[in-house]
DNA sequence: AATAGAATAT
DNA sequence: CATATTCTAT
């Protein structure tokens, strides 16, 4: 008897995003105390040209509306961090942007969950299970969070309007993130157990928006930029390690 | 304007 | 850690 290949890591390498997946993402990475004074990137104001439904595309966002800007730098908890009169050091105080769970990360975590089981999955693990550099557990969690109410949605709820149908309704527009998501098999399993964290793959590449949207292949055919400013700065979640 | 998605607070 | 609430982006 040879070994026996792990299927579950055959399915885990199989869903490990292909590098053209990876680099058409350009990462830029804004000094802190660049985008504290410049707000980052504000007159990014061009129609946005829908693309037609090839791809969910990230839009960019109009422009910086000095409103809302709680979660926005200044509006932490952090008090002044060693700034020290006029000068003001952004220091490491640099707010996390908004993740966004791409459709891989997603599936990622679906099989973290579903390989960890019920009992294990709790965010904390899921997050080490999933090896994602940059991703916090509260990310996890709240992604979690969602993921459960959309099991839950899925398995009892039924009660989509339509009575007496079976269900599994591909909803309409209530998720297009998570229908990729048909509730994972080993939900039941009892404990799952890592063999070896041989996981350590490239991905991590999750895009993050705020103001900033970052497009996977986007290609700038449109000649609707006419500004020498492309507008998109990407940032990239700190590599530090967990 | 409404909803979904993610962050933050409890 | 789970749930609720808030906030933002679409």
């Amino acid at each position: 008897m040879r070994e026996e290949t792990p299927n579950w890591f055959v399915r885990w390498e199989e869903e490990l995003p292909s590098p053209e997946e990876l680099i058409p993402i350009s990462q830029t990475l804004i000094t802190p105390h660049l985008a504290l004074a410049f707000q980052i990137g504000t007159h990014n104001n061009h129609s946005s040209p829908k693309r037609t439904a090839s791809m969910y595309h990230q839009k960019l966002q109009p422009p910086a509306t000095p409103t809302m800007m709680n979660t926005d730098f200044g509006g932490d908890s952090s008090t002044d961090l060693g700034s020290g009169g006029g000068g003001d050091e952004p220091a490491r105080t640099l707010k996390r942007p908004r993740l966004v769970w791409t459709p891989q990360l997603h599936k990622r975590f679906v099989d973290a969950v579903g390989h960890l089981g019920i009992k294990n999955a709790v965010p904390k693990t899921i997050m080490q299970l999933m090896s994602v550099e940059g991703l916090t557990r509260e990310n996890v969690a709240s992604h979690l969070q969602k993921y459960r109410l959309y099991l839950r949605r899925m398995q009892g709820g039924n009660g989509n309007g339509v009575s007496g149908g079976h269900v599994i309704v591909s909803d309409s527009a209530t998720d297009r993130l998570f229908a990729s998501s048909p509730v994972p098999a080993h939900f039941l399993s009892p404990e799952y157990l890592m063999p070896s964290p041989l996981m350590n793959s490239y991905l991590g590449k999750h895009v993050v928006t705020q103001q900033n949207q970052v497009v996977r292949n986007l290609r700038h055919e449109d000649s609707e930029y006419g500004n020498g400013d492309s507008g998109m700065k990407v940032l990239k979640l700190f590599p530090a390690g967990n």
